[in-house]
DNA sequence: CTTTTCCCGGCAACTAATCGACTGCGGTCA
DNA sequence: TGACCGCAGTCGATTAGTTGCCGGGAAAAG
């Protein structure tokens, strides 16, 4: 099983913002670029620690599965640090990510308190420390603290919107869009300055960028290369660095208009 | 425009279930194949009556547009009679519809309340009858009853489920799959018992089935014409009848082991 | 140090799906 | 009755995307 193949992979560098999230979530008409406002930013103190209290703390190596689809559902999982990738794999072993989530967000939607069961997956993509609020404690606790209930409708309201931006994504652009539009995302998320242009500081495989984008991984390869050809992006050792972010943006299906 | 070219088209038909939607919905762990239950169901007459005074009845005829994407959001539509269908539609002119919706249910979220704009587009595909719901009317009467509260939970997580269902089945599925998948889906809300199989009972075009599993026209026509080729279907004069749910059930990328 | 594992990369054959255009049918309307 | 229009159906050309495979290189594990 997976031992911390790399110790690059998997930490979250120091240019990245510290909440939000990495996926095809962005359309037209998307604001809240780098995700909702962290669950217990409003809080006070006092009213955080009480949160932390009914929690149960966990620790997660990377790889480490959270939840999978089809488990039965009780409340959600507020991540302290780390990144929780959310997937949905298919009967057939195809596989879609919704996002990678960062520390501020919580995860185990679409349903807050005990659902029924799991529609999509969580697993550590590096080390993490999460808070298990159980379906029970949480209704309780919400209905104490009104800043939370808030948190919590935002936070859904904002899954909403994802769900419902990756199904117009999926639907309606080519591969290759796609990609170019979560290229401008990675950029706009974890991007630092270079010699050559904005280096995305976060290390994804071809792998996890084919599951971002619903695609294979040699498809991703190819893709990639072809845009180095014509200048667009130049990949270093598993890095990329996006030099012309304006042809990217010409290539996604232009929102502008 | 638009002259309601056909009487039959656009008129639902007797055998199908009052409440629900059509579209790619059902993944595996998904219960609540018709929808969720109708929201005004739970509410005394009396209740009924009060939420019915607050809104503005708005009659359309078959290709009126209720809202359009981008612009601005405030409150719901309730569904009195008829059919709303639910799309996207990218820049570029692709389209995805993400349901059709009939009486019962309520459609313009995943907001309820005044939110900012809209992500969808929602037009009449039959001559409708709804009752708008402004944001500001909405949440004093959901402040007062409780159980249109919960109605509009429940349709809204319902409405989550829609997407997150939409987007996992596009990220996962061919074409081929998703028209099962699809036919299937259309069986189960409108079939009809006939002597070859099940026919559905509700005319769509061919432009209407690519756009809810997000393929072309032409790809469609030529998937339909292979099922019949095979025996799984049979198409006359634009009906659909489907003989062997069995092999649709197998060809779609099977739930069960 | 060696072995193993993971990941990039390329290649070839193949199928799925798109695009544009044209035909013919049937229904509707003037 | 004739003109029009939306829709099913078809064709050929082209592109997008898949599948399977093999090799090399870098990093981790032993």
């Amino acid at each position: 099983m997976l031992q911390a193949a790399s110790a690059v992979r998997g930490t979250v560098p120091p240019a990245v913002r510290p909440a939000g999230s990495s996926s095809l979530l962005l359309t037209e008409n998307q604001q809240w670029i780098g995700g909702p406002p962290p669950l217990m930013d409003k809080l006070s103190p006092r009213e955080r620690e009480l949160v932390l209290k009914q929690g149960r703390r966990k620790v997660l190596n990377r790889g480490q599965t959270l939840f999978s689809q089809g488990g039965k559902h009780d409340g959600i999982w507020l991540i302290e640090s780390g990144r929780i990738r959310v997937f949905y794999s298919s009967p057939l072993g195809r596989e879609i990510t919704l996002a990678y989530w960062h520390a501020g967000n919580f995860v185990g939607g679409p349903e807050v308190f005990e659902g029924t069961v799991h529609q999509w997956s969580g697993v550590a993509s590096s080390n993490c420390s999460v808070v298990h609020l159980p379906g029970k404690e949480l209704r309780s606790l919400a209905a104490e603290i009104p800043n939370l209930a808030i948190g919590l409708i935002e936070g859904l309201t904002f899954k909403g919107k994802c769900y419902s931006a990756l199904a117009q994504m999926l639907g309606t652009r080519s591969i290759t869009q796609r990609l170019a539009h979560l290229l401008l995302h990675l950029v706009e998320l974890y991007g630092v300055e270079d010699a050559d242009g904005r280096v995305i500081a976060a290390a994804f495989t071809h792998a996890d960028i084919a599951h971002m984008v619903g695609a294979t991984r040699q498809w991703v390869t190819i893709s990639l290369k072809r845009m180095q050809e014509k200048g667009i992006v130049v990949t270093k050792r598993s890095q990329i660095v996006v030099c012309r972010t304006d042809v990217l943006d010409e290539m996604r299906g232009h929102a502008s208009d």
